[in-house]
DNA sequence: ATAATTTATGTAAGTACTTACCTATATTTA
DNA sequence: TAAATATAGGTAAGTACTTACATAAATTAT
């Protein structure tokens, strides 16, 4: 019955357990009730335990105690007043409200099943405490723990917590220039040597890209920015992926793949049919990238290239 | 919203409890989906999760893992397929059977939700990992406990065991006899003799009680007789109670009282009006037990008495 | 090969709650 | 004292399941 797949989910699927298990106790409450020919819904229970305990209440102050919407003990009491276990009385000064109390026959009915709810309380008790981990106490504390800080507010604050632990794609902006110029210089550094058309580009990006109509993304994590990438504006068909730089700070983070991903979804918005990169056979990882980011390698005759250090030609169709 | 008084009840109220928790959590659920902007119903979950692990599966392989009737899986695919997040074919030979698996929006809302689930996972985990009485494992002992012996089997094995220790009345038989007389001669020696006319009655109880339109009831106590009442018949109104006696065996089983209320009891069947017994002022607590049963205090000339002890005379009205 | 049984699935109605909305009073505020 | 607000309670519809019953197809027994 309860031995499935269901329970390898484990919290996720918590709500759905509780209901199974919920559902279960209610079917089984029903057959033990009528197994002992007594003629009572387990639903009743809460407002009549009460109403047998409390003498007469409300519906509101019946639904505050259950923890319930007064809504389900309007129901419940009109099913208990039908069946004529509980009497309503109308209220000697306040109008809006009922007084409800067992009947007579609520009372006989009380009497009968006294010792059968002992029972269930005994065997239910026998069978939790058997165990390791007991689960009335753990549903005190869950409810505790979702009293004091909600379910949304619990999730939410851990959401957060993980987007601040992410790699975010952020748009240009000219203070971050600076990143843009020192990320690329030091990964060119480290493999080759600044060009002067690198230092052009470098040292007044707003100029040399966003205003030829290309753009600039950024990667930040840790609210420190650790990426970039550019898109370089042929024409209105073509444009040049280039300026990729992560730095060697962040490793598995995916941030070259987010930038790339981030950089394509621009051009496409731009417009763009055609998107072209030029790089070197040495560069592995990033060769290894732009393959599956979808470029393609294809021919182009350096000699007119702008890079020096150029020797691998790919392009993209949008 | 979780403090109240249905905590009290313990494990009585454990089905409303889980019901509550169970109702919060889906609440709360869609909520979050509904923050985060995403189009999903908590209730879809067991089955989508299954689809998005487990590629093409049935209505009944579905309901079969996750533990819910096949209806259910039935309603919640009905719903998926309709806002095309699944699709279902019919199978290739079994024509009764539908294949049932993610469609590509289906797997495009999964990469949004994925994280979500992971954060909701992590919360929950969270929080109960922090308390002593661990939530899931407590529910999966629950779960594996009833999966071995039912809910009805458990309350219903307590109840039969309290039953075997509970004093039960049974009506008389001949074979009784025996107990009738000594359980009466034990009390007799031990305050005062047994008389002549209580020998008579002893021997011959069928005779002299039952014969004559009385009727005499027993104690039984663990398969022993324990305890024994009997109802003299004066006339058609009006009838004695007489030869009560319990062993000094059982105490604090409340015997005397249940051997009292079912002989008033028998003797209202019998359209007695009026009931009476003779007593001795020695016998506190039988005296009490009589006040307690509704007989009052009256006159009697002694003299014309059958007992030789009698010297309190009480009677009632029925 | 036919009949009986089992399996796969769907639909309708029931259950034990909910939310949303309504009216009728009572209480507080201006 | 009138207007605004709060409280008490009811009804309708929704939710996430259930059971009961239905049909159609597949499998097993005779």
């Amino acid at each position: 019955m309860f031995q499935n797949t269901i329970n390898e989910l484990g919290e996720l699927a918590l709500g759905s357990r509780l209901k199974r298990l919920s559902d279960y106790i209610y079917r089984e409450g029903k057959e033990f009730y009528q197994l002992n020919e007594i003629n009572f819904e387990p639903r009743w229970f809460p407002v009549f335990y009460l109403l047998a305990k409390g003498g007469t209440l409300s519906v509101v102050e019946i639904a505050d105690r259950i923890g319930v919407s007064h809504a389900a003990v309007s129901q419940t009491t009109k099913e208990l007043v039908k069946y004529q276990l509980v009497v309503s009385l109308d209220h000697k000064t306040d109008k809006r409200k009922r007084e409800l109390r067992l009947s007579d026959q609520g009372r006989e009915l009380l009497m009968k099943m006294e010792p059968l709810w002992n029972d269930i309380a005994a065997a239910l008790n026998n069978m939790i405490r058997q165990h390791t981990h007991h689960l009335m106490a753990a549903i005190q504390e869950v409810e505790n723990a979702f009293d004091s800080y909600g379910f949304v507010d619990r999730v939410s604050k851990i959401k957060n917590e993980r987007l601040q632990r992410e790699v975010k794609i952020i748009d240009y902006k000219p203070e971050y220039d600076s990143y843009f110029k020192n990320l690329n210089i030091e990964w060119l550094e480290k493999y080759f040597h600044v060009e002067e058309y690198d230092k052009k580009v470098l040292n007044n990006p707003l100029e040399h890209i966003i205003n030829k109509g290309g753009d600039i993304l950024f990667a930040e994590f840790e609210g420190e920015i650790v990426g970039t990438c550019a898109l370089l504006k042929y024409n209105d068909d073509d444009y040049e992926l280039t300026k990729m730089a992560v730095t060697g700070k962040v490793q598995g983070k995916q941030v070259g793949k987010k930038l790339g991903l981030s950089i394509i979804e621009r051009a496409r918005q731009m417009k763009a049919k055609k998107l072209v990169l030029e790089s070197n056979k040495i560069l592995i990882p990033a060769l290894t990238l732009y393959e599956r980011l979808g470029f393609k390698y294809a021919y182009k005759d350096f000699s007119t290239s702008a890079y020096q250090r150029a020797n691998v030609y790919m392009e993209m169709a949008l």
